[in-house]
DNA sequence: GAGCACTGC
């Protein structure tokens, strides 16, 4: 293949004339690796964070917010709570919360940090997740904590520190900085450290002044500890970056010494398609360059799959690991050096108005291609390669949009309500959704009688907030009661909100799977497919084995046994009786109607459905049993819809259509208007 | 007629 000349000239190589980025967090550099041989209370010290530490109790003592800027590495997640717990933060029953976005960052977190200090886990320093809570009420000072978590409990477990990994910014992120602030307001004694990107820190700082003053919070940057990152751009854009991508990976492979590649790409279709691209290079490998491993990384992969990322190369060979947005933040592989990043992402979007949301395809932000870089010097120093001109730096946003500002807020205003929140257009958002997105949330609310017309919370809409579960679900979980179905249908709801449950495989191993999903379908749809899915699942003594042979996902069954057994919790002590419908499918699927009864849809002779709520064509999603098949009422309903490239609708049953119109009359008096 | 980025409760 000929030489890469789209190049800015010299970019690639040390000591090159290189197109940097201009970002000063890509040039850190001062690491000092730990090493077992040196005390725990030495490594600490050892950590760039350790400088900062009175000047950052001195902030916490006067400023009621302060947010700190630092980077990935720095020691700000393990060492800040010890900081505050060392300096008495935690007594007289207080406790230092710490936030996280996800499971595994609390847990790993939490054991590290329980180790520093010398604790059981669980005891002075424990963490609380969804289904685990290993923490002591009495005992616990140093809490880890999903920010979800965090904000399930807002008011009931006061703490008196908190601190928030902001970077990414969630909804529940978001929600809780909204609320901490109303409470900072309440209880000045209340401390709140957040941790936040570099081009956020300004926007927090005049958040939290804004109506409290300038010593309400304060900014305080801590140096990091990463290799420097040189980022090359292309001279022009590509048409095709998946194409790009592969021949960038096998010139870096030719050209460069050892370090492994990370190529970000949007999609599963799109990373199958590099790989595939890069197999074409592979006849055509030279004798002095390493061979390549190619590896997929997607949600999508089982367990297993997944694991292989981390597994070093074999002698002689390089990984190139082509990889969703996952690798982003979520995954941290190490020995990567270089890094292609096509410079999009695959983002959710919502349309308050059309109540659709959209999976599209947008350019990345500033932000986030920053985050890409520095993937790339995590244990040395790296290269960067953007698949756009260095001019496209400047049209893109600063950071990506808070998904508060992007998704259905039906759920996260019903809890709002619950904690008292009434008046929703005083909230105080970090960022303001959409007045309509707003509105439509209540709007749906009242129609499903969580809240009165005076926009009041109901009896039932108090005690749907509480539950894990989005409404239209919480809904059949109550009407199951009237339809005597509650065992199937918490199996149902349990199904329907996780991910990924039938692995199909490319190629023949896929018309393989394709034939074992077919031993779990039920005529009348989706939903009686999952239930089926779920009991072969018990049945089978939860075997992982057995999984595989059916293709199942074992980390979907498994955790769809979890999420049964905390909403059976919620059905006992609701009162909620949980009798089985004893085959009867009938009553069933009218429970199942009285949730879903705003996603009617009728067929029509080209093979699309028309939904109740307006005339645009919904396709039926490939996975469905119902792809190949008109049912014989021409009615279904459907749990959920979303815009790709045509709008898709996922797990649908079918129904009668009369059994739509009890719940119809509301709708027509106000989704129509 | 053919496709799901990623979390979280």
């Amino acid at each position: 293949m000929p030489p890469l000349t789209f190049w800015k000239p010299g970019t690639v190589g040390p000591g090159s004339n290189l197109d940097r980025a201009s970002e000063a967090e890509e040039n850190i550099v001062s690491y000092t690796p730990s090493s077992s041989l040196i005390s725990i209370q030495a490594q600490r010290e050892r950590l760039p964070i350790f400088k900062h530490r009175e000047k950052l109790l001195h902030c916490v003592e006067k400023y009621g917010v302060v947010i700190v800027v630092g980077q990935t590495g720095c020691g700000k997640t393990t060492q800040l709570p010890q900081y505050l717990y060392e300096a008495g933060w935690a007594q007289d029953g207080n406790v230092i919360a710490c936030t996280q976005p996800r499971r595994v960052a609390a847990t790993s977190v939490a054991m590290r940090v329980a180790n520093e200090v010398g604790s059981m886990l669980g005891d002075e320093v424990g963490y609380t997740i969804r289904f685990e809570d290993v923490s002591n009420k009495e005992r616990t000072r140093i809490r880890y904590l999903t920010d979800g978590m965090l904000f399930r409990e807002a008011l009931s477990r006061p703490s008196d520190i908190k601190i928030d990994e902001v970077h990414e910014r969630s909804v529940y992120t978001d929600l809780l900085l909204g609320i901490l602030k109303k409470i900072r307001r309440k209880r000045p004694s209340l401390r709140l450290v957040v941790s936040s990107a570099t081009l956020d820190a300004s926007s927090l700082l005049e958040y939290f002044q804004a109506g409290n003053g300038p010593d309400e919070a304060i900014i305080l940057s801590l140096e990091g500890r990463m290799y420097p990152v040189e980022v090359a751009y292309l001279h022009e854009p590509t048409p095709d970056y998946v194409k790009k991508a592969a021949e960038v990976a096998w010139d870096i492979n030719s050209r460069q010494g050892p370090g492994d590649i990370l190529i970000f790409l949007t999609g599963r279709e799109e990373i199958d398609r590099c790989l595939e691209e890069l197999a074409e290079y592979l006849p055509t490998h030279k004798g002095n360059s390493p061979q390549l491993m190619l590896l997929a990384l997607h949600a999508g992969l089982t367990t297993e799959e997944q694991m292989r990322v981390f597994q070093p190369a074999e002698r002689g060979y390089r990984k190139v690991i082509v990889a969703t947005n996952i690798a982003e933040a979520s995954v941290t592989i190490e020995g990567i050096k270089f890094v292609v990043d096509c410079g999009f992402v695959k983002l959710r979007t919502y349309n308050p108005t059309t109540t659709l949301s959209s999976l599209a395809i947008l350019p990345t932000s500033h932000a986030s291609a920053v985050q890409r870089t520095g993937r790339a010097g995590r244990t040395s120093p790296g290269i960067c390669y953007r698949l756009y001109p260095h001019s496209a730096v400047r049209t893109m946003p600063r950071s990506t949009a808070p998904e508060v500002t992007r998704t259905d807020l039906t759920t996260p205003i019903l809890q709002l309500k619950s904690l008292g929140i009434d008046d929703l257009m005083k909230f105080e958002w970090v960022s303001a959704p959409p007045a309509e997105s707003v509105l439509r949330a209540l709007e749906g609310l009242v129609n499903a009688g969580m809240v009165d017309q005076d926009g009041a919370l109901t009896v039932v809409g108090q005690k749907v907030a509480e539950c894990p579960v989005e409404v239209n679900i919480a809904r059949m979980l109550f009407s199951s009661k009237d339809f005597r179905c509650g065992e199937e249908i918490l199996t149902i709801a349990a199904m329907t909100a996780v991910q990924n449950v039938f692995v199909i495989p490319d190629g023949a191993a896929g018309a393989l799977a394709e034939l074992e999903r077919r031993k779990f379908t039920a005529e009348e749809g989706d939903h009686l497919t999952l239930l089926n899915a779920y009991n072969a699942f018990i049945r089978y003594g939860k075997s992982s084995s057995w999984c595989k042979s059916h293709a199942l996902s074992f980390r979907a069954m498994s955790r769809a046994v979890s999420i049964r057994s905390q909403l059976k919790k919620y059905m006992q002590r609701f009162g909620l009786p949980l009798q089985s419908c004893e085959g009867d499918a009938k009553r069933l699927r009218q429970c199942l109607v009285s949730g879903y009864w705003r996603n009617g849809a009728r067929w029509v002779a080209d093979g699309t459905y028309r939904s109740v709520r307006g005339n645009i064509p919904l396709h039926v999603h490939p996975d469905s049993v119902l792809f190949t098949r008109k049912p014989k009422s021409g009615w279904v309903v459907f749990h959920e819809m979303e815009e790709t490239k045509k709008i898709n609708i996922r797990i649908l049953t079918e129904i009668d259509p009369d059994w739509l119109l009890d719940h119809g009359h509301r709708f027509q008096e106000k989704d129509r208007s």
